[in-house]
DNA sequence: GCCTGTGAAGCTATTCACAGCT
DNA sequence: AGCTGTGAATAGCTTCACAGGC
């Protein structure tokens, strides 16, 4: 049961309402307002409602949402029907520090495999993760089915690994590379770029000391 | 000469062509055209032509925008006239990643302090970069003029860190917490959420699917 | 009262299409 | 020919506003 394809915007928060909804089931709390969940995402309330009629759940008025419910309806959109592995190429500074944070935390996807150009890194355990040679990359990709890839890798080498990964099968990458991977349009990217990040940020920090131009 | 408020997804794609517009100065180029700027920022060549009009530049028809000029216009908008000095919150695995990254890679925009509870970490340098006890935040922060700040905490640390910095005059904040940060509304928050992030890959990986971006 | 669902309106962002320059 | 600038059109996203349920 395929849905009609959600734009990207909603599946994150989506993604930010069940991270919420999910430690609230925890808690045992039976219910949720849209006000709470839109403040998880940087949204309205009635963003909220929009995004969840969108997946077809519908709340109480005045208890809110069930989140047992809830929690199941927004899974059922995510998350693969037998869950996705991943795999990280790069295991640099950035590589290791993704390690550190993603494992465990996101429901669904497990990272089964790690990559790298230096020898002294293959063969052994990074964070858990069993690293590997570049050369192994292919096989490992066919032999576990791997369509979602993390590119954590220095901007000189990005390009390559970005070939090597479509061609071998992989759908959808993330990656933190400044230059935008050359992949054709069947792969999905989804660019973290922490230097334009930081120039945004910069920007809308406003002049030091108030100028006014007038 | 004042502007506007521009869009921060214009900002955004700004940043990146300045990026591609400053290599080709150094390889001695001339020109540029549309269409080189908008592989660069997964744009079209009419959203550059818009973006560039928002920044009041022209080109020249069937030769392009001519890079001397244009760098110069671009960092006239995106940078403050003398210069940002920004700090970062916590150097763990992530923190020493970004210390690692970002550094020389963003004109106009200096990173001149580090902060982390562990007190092993105090007092000495991470990537050349001091490293003070978070209680030096305030004192810090009110010497060097800070309105930037990098927060790379664990989650359970970034609402108390958030809400130091913006009582101590930060307007912007480029969060890597996976839960928004409690402030007020004229305090600049960009998130990066490596959770979010990948879940959307996840999703878009699915079926033979086409691309989008963020 | 407080909350939800949703049609309709309002906004923003992107693309089209074409005149005009080199 | 090949490119730009830009009004007009389109598409996409968010908010409003209000009827209806608890």
């Amino acid at each position: 049961m395929l849905q009609t394809k959600i734009s990207p915007k909603i599946i994150g928060r989506l993604s930010r309402y069940r991270r919420l909804i999910s430690k609230r089931v925890q808690q045992s709390q039976t219910h949720i307002f849209s006000h709470e969940l839109a403040a998880v995402a940087r949204a309205t309330p009635s963003q909220v409602r929009r995004d969840l009629m969108v997946i077809g759940y519908d709340g109480i008025p005045s208890r809110g949402y069930e989140v047992a419910q809830l929690v199941k309806h927004i899974s059922a959109v995510l998350d693969a029907p037998h869950g996705r592995r991943a795999i990280i190429v790069g295991v640099g500074n950035l590589g290791t520090a993704i390690l550190s944070n993603i494992p465990g935390r996101v429901p669904n996807i497990s990272i089964v495999a790690a990559f790298d150009v230096d020898p002294r890194k293959c063969g052994r355990l990074v964070n858990g993760i069993p690293c590997h040679a570049m050369t192994d990359l292919e096989t490992v990709i066919a032999r576990e089915g791997i369509r979602v890839a993390i590119v954590a890798v220095p901007a000189r080498a990005a390009a390559d690994v970005a070939h090597r990964l479509a061609r071998a099968g992989v759908t959808g990458i993330l990656s933190f590379s400044p230059t935008p991977l050359p992949v054709s349009s069947h792969v999905f990217v989804e660019d973290v770029d922490m230097i334009v990040a930081l120039e945004k940020v910069a920007y809308f920090a406003g002049e030091p000391a108030e100028t006014s131009e007038r």
